[in-house]
DNA sequence: CGTATAGCGTTAGTCTCACTAACGCAATGG
DNA sequence: CCATTGCGTTAGTGAGACTAACGCTATACG
């Protein structure tokens, strides 16, 4: 009740975000993941490298060599867009783009040994900013928080 | 051992994604949010809504009458498209855009009885989306998610 | 066999978001 | 009184997810 004068003036200084804002998840992720994105895009960034670059080289590394549409497949990432990105590879050094003799329709993306280790750097990396992300929280948590995501995405891909 | 012939084709019906890009909690996050962005988007979509609409209005009951810039801070929502966000909300009768007398370098954002109307209707939708959204998770979970989140936003927030 | 169907890589273009720059104007503080 | 700051607004940028359509090749089917 005391400093009344105060209290007239909405606390705009510190504009509070309204409660059932601040509750939705659907906000808490999209916010979340601006500043996820953003963390993680400018680390890549410092090396030359984008998120997208990671997937296809980690996904060639684990599955061995596979066509673009393959690759999308796996990745997420759509097919138009997989061109541009098995560019920036192939510009790059770290993975090769022959015919496929076995169906001439397709491209076989290959990694490179240079290509090997860029995955491994960009792992590295990728941990470092990941810890940086989930600063706040206890190893446990962040399994829980892992563990929780999964389970979501894994029930929203199997229904779109 | 057996079926040696189906080996060879890499399992490509289902294309499994790579486990180091499943485990990476920024990729959870993103691939999350895309459907999670979707679902709501639509949802609102299908009553002539969206999210920036609930987020003003929900900013608008929680703390009554403000400015654009003073929204805009309390929101997210960034001050250019703001003036598109209150357009649409008092073309559609639920905001008045009054000058405000006390400075003439703002409009006053005051919510009319068809917005507190349209909140509580937004209100319940969203109950209902973030149910479809949170399907899988037991309420102890949700809460467990809701408080995660809330910790990693905080402190990205914090420090930018 | 031959033809329809489907999959491939690629080009082009759309739409939505978060974000920046800069303007004219009004308030405030040294 | 003038410099600075804040306001609403216009315009435009850049990235990301996505669609349409094309020419080509492989496969399935009648």
């Amino acid at each position: 009740m005391t400093r009344a004068e105060a209290a007239d003036l909405p606390d705009d200084s510190t504009p509070r975000t309204p409660e059932r804002l601040r509750r939705r998840t659907s906000r808490l992720l999209s916010q979340l993941t601006l500043r996820s994105d953003r963390l993680i895009n400018d680390g890549l960034a410092r090396v030359d490298a984008r998120k997208w670059h990671y997937a296809v080289l980690a996904s060639l590394l684990e599955y061995g060599p596979a066509s673009q549409a393959a690759l999308s497949r796996r990745t997420g990432i759509h097919r138009p867009d997989m061109v541009g990105v098995i560019n920036e590879l192939v510009a790059r050094d770290l993975v090769e783009r022959t015919p496929d003799p076995d169906d001439q329709r397709r491209n076989l993306i290959t990694l490179s040994p240079r290509g090997r280790r860029r995955l491994r750097r960009l792992d590295a990396l990728l941990d470092d900013l990941h810890d940086e992300l989930l600063a706040p929280l206890a190893p446990a948590e962040r399994d829980q928080l892992v563990e929780l995501l999964t389970r979501l995405l894994d029930h929203h891909s199997r229904t779109p």
